[in-house]
Parts: C-alpha cells; structure tokens; sequence
DNA sequence: ATATAAATTTAGGCAAGCCTAAAAAATACA
DNA sequence: TGTATTTTTTAGGCTTGCCTAAATTTATAT
C-alpha cells in the first residue's frame, strides 16, 4: 500500500510522463509535488525498492507496469470524484481539484466502484480528460488544439489542456465549455487570434495563448 | 488545523466522554485510536499545548470548546458521508464505517455543507446517530434501551449503541431496522429475552444482549 | 577540450507519531 | 498504614518525509 505521499509522487511522474514532450526530471517532480529536489531524490530510491519506478541515479525515471497501475487507479479517483463534485454538488470545474487531490487517496476499490456506477460510468471528467477504467485502460484524449485548425472549420469543445481556476473563470466568463459548437470564422494574421462564433450567439475572440489550451474535435470533413 | 492523527484523538476523546459514566482515560484513549498508552502521553501533550485538550498530567482529560468543536466538525463530516455511503451508494449500514474514518478528514466546509444539502440535511445517519449541524449543535440520542421498555408497550426503534458489523448483520437477518414498530408481547424472565413482534411478521426472540444495543421510542403512553 | 553552470544526489538534521522499557504516580488491599 | 498492583508518564529510539548545505555528475559554452 503507497502512502499518501508517495501516491503523489507516482500521479505526478505519471503525468509528466504524458503529452508530447514528456519531461520527467527530479527537478520538474519536484515543481509538482511542491518541494525540493533533495526529497524527491530521497523519494525516488524508495519508490524504486518498492518497484514502483526504474530508476537509475542521474539517469531519470520511468514508471513500472505496477506503478503505472498505481498512478491510473488515483487518476480514475480523482478524475471520478470530480465528476461527483460536479454533477451532484454543483461545484464549477474550477473549483473542484483541491478536493479531489484529497478525495483521491480514499482507499476501497469497492466505493470507487460503486461511484462510477452512481454516476452513470463517465466517459470524462467535467473537464473533459478520459477516466481511465478499473484495469487501468485510458482512452486518448479526445480532441485536437483549437489552435491548430484552419478558417472556416467548425468544432466541438472536447477538452482543456490547462486546468487553472484562472483560465477556467476565462471560459466560463466568454461562456465556453465542454460541447460547445464553434466556428472558426476567422484568424487575426497579427496575433492569431481567432474569431469564434459559438452557435447561435455573437462572435468573440479567442487569443492564440486560451486557444492553445483548448481541445476540439473537427466536424466530420467533407 | 489538526493532523490526521489528532483529529482521531480527538475524535475518540469526544465519543469517550459521552454516555452515562465517561471514561476518558489514557489507556482507554489508546484502546480507541489503536495505539500504546505512551503514544497517547506524548499526543495529550501536544492537543494540550494547542489548546484543543484541558490536561493535568495523571488527572484525566477534557475538551476544552475549540477541541469540542473540532470533535463535532468530524463527527458532522462522519455521519453525512455514511448517509451518502448508505442512500446513494446503496453501502448496507454495516459497511460504512471504516470508509467514512477515511472521508470525515476531507478538508473542506464548503464540501460539508453541499453534501448535507444533496444529500436533503438529514437529521441522523444510517444507525439513527444524531448530526451535529454546522455549528456544533447536536440533539440528544432519540430513544431508550429496549431492554428498559416493559412487556405490552408499542415501540418504534430509533438507533442503535452498538456499531460492530456482527450486530448488524444479527439485526438484518431478523429484518430488524430503523423505524421498525414493534409491540414487546412478552418478556421471558429466565433470560428476560423478549419475544417481539414486528408488525405484520411473525414474533421474534430478541436476547437481551441485543435489546441492551437498540434504541427505541415508546408509543405514545395511553 | 575545458571551465563554468545547472541538475542531481548525498550527508546530516528536524518534527510527527509511533514503539519498548523503565520510572513515577495513583490506587487497591491487607 | 504500608505494600503491591495498576496506570500513566518519561526516556530513548525508529521510520517517514521533509529541509539545507555540500558534493558529485551532467550539460553548456567558449
């Protein structure tokens, strides 16, 4: 059973593992645990004798198929809690990490069970990531960067990149979420910014930095 | 804000001075929380220290209103989550104990206070316990011993002093519960065990032993 | 290639919470 | 009342997870 710290520390490497570029260095764990390179140190060599990570000093670190199962299993909590918080307690999207990351290290695979069947086994998170199922299978994450599509397309939101209470408020106050339809009517040549028209309202304009954090999926091309 | 651990000291310290004759002591502390006596030294210096405990070394313990109020916070968290665990998650109230010591130390009043609205602000939880409401009010214990009640009298049960699963279970196989109406058609005086009837079912023998665990409400006296 | 800078690890220490063993205080009892 | 027993506290130690400072390794730049 990993302590609650080391969950941590496995759920961070997991995610600095995922995406393009992963960087999974002692220093940039360190960032996202919030201490310092030293404890991180200490923490790896541990992880590494309960065969949770390979490690070699100097060298980096890459999670074992037991820790990756560690790591999927307090995603699908902390992804799962989420939907709770929101589906059932009204929370915002912005507003639910902080519980989660404690609700995460609840221990019983028989309540996280029963949570998912509560909410109707949910596909996503409220904000929009895959909930990895009870083996530890994750779907992709569904959907391209909103600033990588051309003029004239139209999309729907599927997701978020960034999950910042700061840039959440930004699309709640532009009232963009999760499954809204929106075209691309145009991208400003001066500093890519997009002009969007979500269905049946007026336009708006989405700078390049908010639409490099939004996931879209394309309307089936023709 | 108290750790973890202290919360279950203080916890365990609150529900050892309730009931008829309290016994808050440093052995019985440490029976509570699973712990030696040494430990439960060491710890009573420290609640003391941060005012939540009135401590004489060798002369017992009390809350002071800070500790109170921390012990009714918990006990609040603990309480609502088994009435989610037990109504929306459909957990048998033999069951949810263990999972709420782990939820009553989520962090969060704001969380407290949307669950006890999602959740309708009930008044007991799933064993008939009082909730303490947000403010560290708590009603008394609705009932009396059905072993105090006399043969004839009509009862409705209102909770039980008793948590273990084994007792539980034993009440579920006689379909005995919350809100069960029961008339006492006899007392056995061999072994004053009560022969019961529950209505519209077949008589029951309750053994005194149980009946000593079950709160109930006498009928309105004609 | 080598000096400097950056990243990482080691060394040594600290607080929390637990432990066992021993000492001290309170209580029981003869 | 005085001794034996029980309860509680203290002393000393252990692990976890963190820290700072120093040493070591790797990366960068001239």
């Amino acid at each position: 059973m990993p302590t609650h710290s080391e969950e941590n520390y496995i759920k961070a490497i997991w995610k600095l593992s995922q995406g393009e570029n992963p960087v999974v260095t002692t220093n940039s764990i360190a960032a996202s645990v919030n201490t310092k390179a030293a404890s991180v140190s200490d923490m790896l060599r541990k992880l590494s004798e309960k065969k949770l990570i390979r490690y070699e000093k100097y060298q980096g670190v890459e999670l074992t198929a037991s820790g990756r199962k560690t790591a999927l299993s307090i995603v699908r909590k902390h992804r799962l809690w989420e939907v709770f918080l929101v589906e059932k307690l009204n929370y915002g999207w912005d507003e639910v990490h902080e519980i989660a990351e404690q609700l995460e290290h609840i221990v019983s695979d028989n309540l996280v069970d029963r949570l998912d069947l509560f909410l109707g086994h949910p596909k996503v998170d409220p904000h929009g990531d895959p909930i990895p199922d009870k083996n530890g299978r994750i779907s992709d994450p569904n959907g391209v960067l909103l600033s990588s599509i051309a003029a004239g397309q139209t999309v729907t939101m599927t997701g978020v990149t960034e999950h910042s209470t700061a840039f959440l408020r930004y699309l709640d106050n532009h009232s963009i979420g999760l499954g809204c339809k929106m075209q691309i009517e145009e991208i400003n040549s001066f500093d890519f910014s997009m002009n969007v028209r979500i269905k049946g309202r007026k336009a708006i304009t989405i700078t390049q930095a908010a639409a490099k954090n939004i996931l879209v999926k394309p309307e089936r091309s023709r």
